[in-house]
DNA sequence: ACGCTTCGATACTGGTCAGTATAATCACGA
DNA sequence: TCGTGATTATACTGACCAGTATCGAAGCGT
């Protein structure tokens, strides 16, 4: 990669940023392509040199944030330890992650109706592959014998909003830290499956 | 209430109903003004002649969503019995109530944005107001010895986002019927509270 | 049947915005 | 210092849309 693509990349990067933040404010419709360039102190073209049409911005933020929660999944699998274990800290970590790309979470889950069809069908693929992934750490620990859960499917769906939905309600300087938080959710997960209470 | 006031009633609510479903499927900018009249097969005045501003109509949508939860649980925290039967009920009907206007559910959390700023505040107050009720049913149920929560704070928004997070994944005709996923969902919420298991 | 009132359709307006054509500027090498 | 290629600002265009003025039609009482 040379200096050029460097240089091209890092622009992507804060366009991306500023325009993240302006749809977690004002909702992706109600932003201007002119509003994200007057942000950025630049014009619209170089937006433009970016980002070839407005939407692709949308769809750069939702497959994001999308594969970073996937990746979070795959990550604890690999990791090895008992499906509690990794249940703990696979909660903690995504808590982490919706709370730290707040305004991305958001932006995707809101803009859904705003993404062009043929790309809806990708993130849908994702989201039920999080989902199924989710779900099938469920049922090993159903195996195993830690969790007693009767539908690992809606469990899984439950788990996963009680997290995502923190993105609705946590405000920076709150009562509770984002480590505080995680370690509640964690404990709410793990109460939720029926887990033999924890040491 | 006169003929004339009923007439109007009605073509209020038809007008609703349709902008719900069209804010649904394709956002609230996305959707405009001729798009609700055409759908109904009438014309732009016609809908001024029930709301003056577009936005009027989402802070309908808005607040009816939100006063219903509202509804149900005073309900049900009037309706007598243990924490753990009342958070039964209402975890059931809660359900049932974001499935039954998963529309409504989808527009209200979606489009909070696009809400003005002097309606946002009514709705920050009905926001906090339900949470705060919740979090005392489930302050009840420590008390009682029936829950052990350690914050039911974060306890009351991650069983609020649970239930709700359902208007995002919710299709009809799929695996389970609503009566079925609201007793899943009864479940994870008891488990989640550390209930004793019921009977 | 006739006038009066109410209601809604047609047609317009002012503003906004995504995307683009053109022109200016800058970096850099000769 | 001058020329060349890349980059970005200015300025424009075509489309869309919220909200409104005007006009016609339909109901209703007399």
């Amino acid at each position: 990669m040379n200096v050029r693509d460097e240089l091209r990349s890092f622009k992507k990067e804060r366009v991306l940023e500023e325009a993240q933040r302006l749809f977690y404010e004002r909702g992706y419709r109600g932003t201007s392509l002119d509003a994200i360039a007057e942000s950025l102190n630049v014009s619209k073209p170089f937006v433009y040199s970016v980002y070839d049409r407005k939407v692709d911005i949308l769809v750069d933020i939702s497959l994001r944030t999308l594969s970073r929660v996937i990746d979070t999944l795959d990550e604890i699998r690999q990791s090895g330890g008992s499906p509690s274990d990794q249940m703990r800290r696979f909660t903690k970590r995504f808590t982490q992650d919706v709370i730290g790309n707040q305004a991305g979470s958001a932006v995707f889950f809101r803009e859904e109706a705003s993404i062009p069809l043929e790309v809806t069908r990708d993130i849908n693929e994702l989201k039920g592959r999080f989902d199924a992934r989710l779900a099938a750490l469920i049922e090993a620990g159903v195996e195993a014998g830690e969790f007693r859960v009767r539908d690992p499917r809606t469990a899984s769906l439950a788990i996963g909003g009680m997290i995502s939905w923190i993105y609705i309600w946590y405000r920076e300087g709150g009562r509770l830290t984002p480590a505080e938080i995680g370690e509640h959710m964690a404990d709410y997960v793990l109460n939720l499956l029926g887990a033999a209470p924890a040491v």
